[in-house]
This record gives structure tokens, sequence and C-alpha cells, in this order.
DNA sequence: TCCTTTTGTTTACACTTGTCAACACAAAAA
DNA sequence: TTTTTGTGTTGACAAGTGTAAACAAAAGGA
């Protein structure tokens, strides 16, 4: 199993995910209190995705008394950044940047974030190229794009 | 239809439809013989994953002698747009500044869009707030986070 | 001890996705 | 005109996902 097959969940099951991120390691019940007050799936439900999430090792479980305590096999950030690593992977190379613009327009970030931010973006305008070239038709296309 | 729903593609889907916003509409033996150069997908492949793309109506068809040109009924900057939101919408708000900074730390930018991005944060930090919570957990938790 | 509650396990079913093969049909070639 | 070839159409099937009911087992209370 490849790192990122690690983190290939389903939505419903990254819900559950950060529910258990957040608080570490969780019951059962808890996870199926906490998200009923989102979602209105059944214990049921829950406790499928539970355990596939199990299943694909994700979670692993540790028996306390009669229950499970489910607990992340993998880090939260290390999900999220395979995540959108892997979206991007499959945009349009050149589209990226406007992308990312359009992103951070709308983002709610802190103070220090954007000030890490804007060390990366001036550490990256040292070298940064004039155009980004389109990938999206197979290389030497000529008419190759948009 | 919401316009989400409208750019609801999936992963093989997505690859075909970036050769089609490439070349704005192309007919299937196009797509086919494009694709096959990264992808070794069969013809039948991509012909199922065409017509499903016209069911979903992100692609519509102009008939042209014996065959089809297949146009893209959105844009791809929009389909861009809504995937990421789409994304980010699901993960932890008090963690998507450092994912937004490993991603441009990666990413490769022009000069303008590093200026662009440069401007949006100047702009943000104007407002920016000291700190920003997680809202993994239902409304009211104390035990907030993480 | 017997019942109720809490939790986990099994089974199910419809829908989407990745992958194709088989078939139908019209146009081009022989 | 018969054959071939490029398209489009139908049908399939396994795996994954959303969604859940039914059942089993153990622990706690009556």
């Amino acid at each position: 199993m490849t790192a990122s097959d690690a983190t290939k969940m389903s939505p419903a099951e990254w819900e559950l995910m950060r529910i258990i991120w957040t608080k570490g390691g969780a019951s059962s019940s808890e996870v199926i209190e906490l998200i009923q007050k989102k979602r209105s799936w059944t214990e049921s439900t829950v406790k499928t995705l539970l355990r596939r999430l199990v299943n694909k090792e994700i979670l692993q479980t540790v028996k306390d008394g009669r229950k499970f305590i489910y607990h992340p096999t993998i880090e939260e950030k290390d999900a999220m950044n395979e995540n959108v690593t892997e979206l991007f992977d499959h945009l349009c190379n050149m589209k990226k940047g406007k992308v990312v613009i359009e992103l951070l327009s709308k983002l709610e970030l802190s103070r220090t974030d954007i000030q890490e931010l804007q060390k990366v973006l001036v550490q990256k305008s040292k070298t940064a190229p004039e155009v980004i070239k389109c990938d999206c038709l197979p290389e030497g296309m000529k008419d190759d794009c948009c």
C-alpha cells in the first residue's frame, strides 16, 4: 500500500475522521452522537463507515471494556495535504495559479498564515518563470493551448 | 440541478474533459487518440466515458456528418474552482492555512500569479484575525480542538 | 437470574465508476 | 455491390459508496 492509498477515504468517511482526529480517538457512541448533530445518519450507517475505515487501516481499534476506541493511524495534516495535492495534480498546470488566487481570496487566514504565505511567495518570485504552459494535451501537440 | 452538481465528474471523466476543454471541442476519435498517449484505455472505455459526460450534461454533442463533436457546457475555470472549493469546504478550518502554505510551496507559479497573490494577501492582512478556530466538532463543544 | 441497553457483526441493496466486448449502421473503399 | 472501417449504442460486471436493518453478545440493572 502506497502512502497515497493510505489516505483514500470517501467524503462520508472523511467527515467521521474529522471528529476522530480532533478528539484524538473516540468510541462509536461518541462519534455517533457528534456526527448526528450535523448529519442524520443512523447508528448503523456510522458503524458501517467506522468498520470500513478500520478495514482500510485508516483507523485502528483498542478495546476498552466492551467497546472499541477508534484511533487514527494517519495524521490529519498528511491526509489533507495528500488530498489537496492529488486534486491539483489533475488540474491544468497553466491554470493552477488562477485557481489558487481564487481560493486564497475566499479563505479565512490568520495573520501568521498570511505572513508565512508572503514569505513563500517572496522566495518563489526569485525563480518564477514568466509563464507556465498548459499540460492538458500530450507532449508535443503544437496547437498547445487554451 | 445545482451549479455544484453540474461539475461533478469522476477522475477518469475529468481527464477526458481536460482534452476537450483545451481543444474547445473534439470528436470521439480525437479524444481517443489523445488520451491513449497517456492512458491505455480502450476505445470502448473512452466512448462510455463520453456517453456518461453527455448524460450528465457536462458535454453536449453537435452532429458533424456521421460523427459527433463533443463540446463542454461548462468552463474549465468554473469546474476547477468548484472542485477546489468543495475540497476545502470539508477540511478543518483551522488547518486550511497550513495546507495552502504547503500547496503554494510546491506549486509552479508565474510571476504575474505571484504578484496577484501578493496583492490578495496584503488586502487580507488588513482584516485578518489572530487565530482561526477549528470547526471539526459541532458548535459549542468546549474541548474544541486539536 | 432475566431483561434492557450498548456495541459490534452480518447482510443487503441501489447507484456510481472503471473497464470492456458486442453489436448496429452508414459511409468509403474495393 | 460487397466489404471494410469508423462511429455510436447496448449491455455487462466487479469494486466502491451511501444508507440501513437485523442479529448477536456482553454488561448492568431490576
